[in-house]
DNA sequence: GTCTATAGGAAGATAGAC
DNA sequence: GTCTATCTTCCTATAGAC
């Protein structure tokens, strides 16, 4: 085989263990399964690596950052100017997106429980979810600056709220299938979303902005 | 080893298995780890079982079945009367029993995965989660009656959202912690389901209730 | 029915010829 | 650097003595 860096391998390698990983599952993704999908002999493996668990690193890692700019392009973007429908396109684009692409996603899950799992892993799973609320939560900031919104909640709640229907909406759908419902409870978390949100404190320009919420959140 | 019926030994590897796997995950859960943890010789096991497959299965369903009636038990008896305290300890009490018991609950989110992976288990995850929503409905149901409320969308979707927002935060409360914040996702659900409930057509009495919706749900 | 011993295979990792 | 052959370990499953 052709010469290469090291870090080439490495870059190989890891696109190959996140292929086998998508297809066969992660239990499946042994370290002769990946050389085999590289096209390497298994003796490079080691070479390039000085163990699995230092390529798992770079799995979890990657896969955070592909499925970033993926699901981003498709929830941002939407030129429509009401309140709900941009919410609802948004999360839908996320749902689309699962209903598109369900093994990908099957794949964050198997590797948050395998982090969770494993000893050397531990802060993993954390840093991916973390990594995954800070995204969303600047997507709802600029959500809310370009619709003229605030929050009634803190932001980071709102977030973690939002993320958690759509986690675990898109995990029973991988199980249970049944889109046309589930596509319905996309529906109710944008409702919902209306209840957090008001009319932003308008300083200068009055925006056209349709809220289902009443602008308060009672405790 | 004192004499078992092959039903009693199949009972106390189950139990043995699901032990090793709250405990070590599903992925150590060998047939040596599950006969050692059930104190029999590895030989027995391949007496009461065919083969590991059908041990999982087992496993499986009898975790559900267990699942349930301990947070049924957490969720429903609370004698309060405002319909949004009522909702709120509902599912504040399911929360407890993740924080309670935040491995029992990730070990329901590997087997859902292995069940989504494996040959032979395809219908597993399926019916593990129609089984959850199910029971989720009729908790609903049971709810809406003592409450003097109806929902105003249909009860399955309503129960798929509730389902999917606890699921996820749940899964994500595994990785991220941050328990306060979790609760106040908590709170953000008991506001979204008044959304979609309003006071029952009164028939007869008009009972004392407290809805933050108002009645209706616009498409 | 019980249980030891082992078959047969696949895993991660390495040694050493080229 | 490359790659084959192999080490060691652990898996599921079975054979066969008691």
């Amino acid at each position: 085989m052709a010469r290469m860096s090291a870090e080439d391998r490495r870059t190989a390698l890891v696109e190959a263990a996140i292929r086998v990983m998508t297809r066969d599952g992660v239990a499946r993704a042994t370290t002769r399964a990946i050389a085999s999908e590289a096209e390497m002999p298994l003796g490079i493996f080691h070479y390039a690596f000085r163990s699995k668990h230092e390529l798992l690193v770079r799995v979890i890692q990657e896969i955070a950052k592909q499925s970033k700019g993926d699901i981003d392009a498709a929830v941002l973007d939407k030129p429509d100017l009401q309140l709900e429908d941009v919410a609802t396109a948004g999360l839908m684009a996320y749902f689309d997106h699962v209903v598109a692409h369900p093994k990908e996603h099957l794949l964050t899950y198997e590797l948050t429980q395998f982090a969770l799992r494993e000893q050397g892993f531990e802060g993993v799973a954390k840093e991916q979810y973390d990594y995954y609320l800070k995204e969303n939560e600047a997507l709802l900031a600029a959500f809310a600056e370009v619709m003229q919104i605030e929050y009634v909640v803190p932001l980071s709640v709102v977030s973690r709220f939002a993320f958690s229907v759509m986690d675990g909406l898109a995990l029973n759908y991988l199980s249970i299938g049944n889109e046309e419902e589930a596509r319905e409870v996309v529906h109710l978390a944008v409702k919902s979303l209306s209840l957090m949100v008001r009319p932003k404190a308008a300083v200068g320009v009055g925006a056209t902005v349709v809220s289902q919420g009443n602008g308060e959140f009672p405790e």
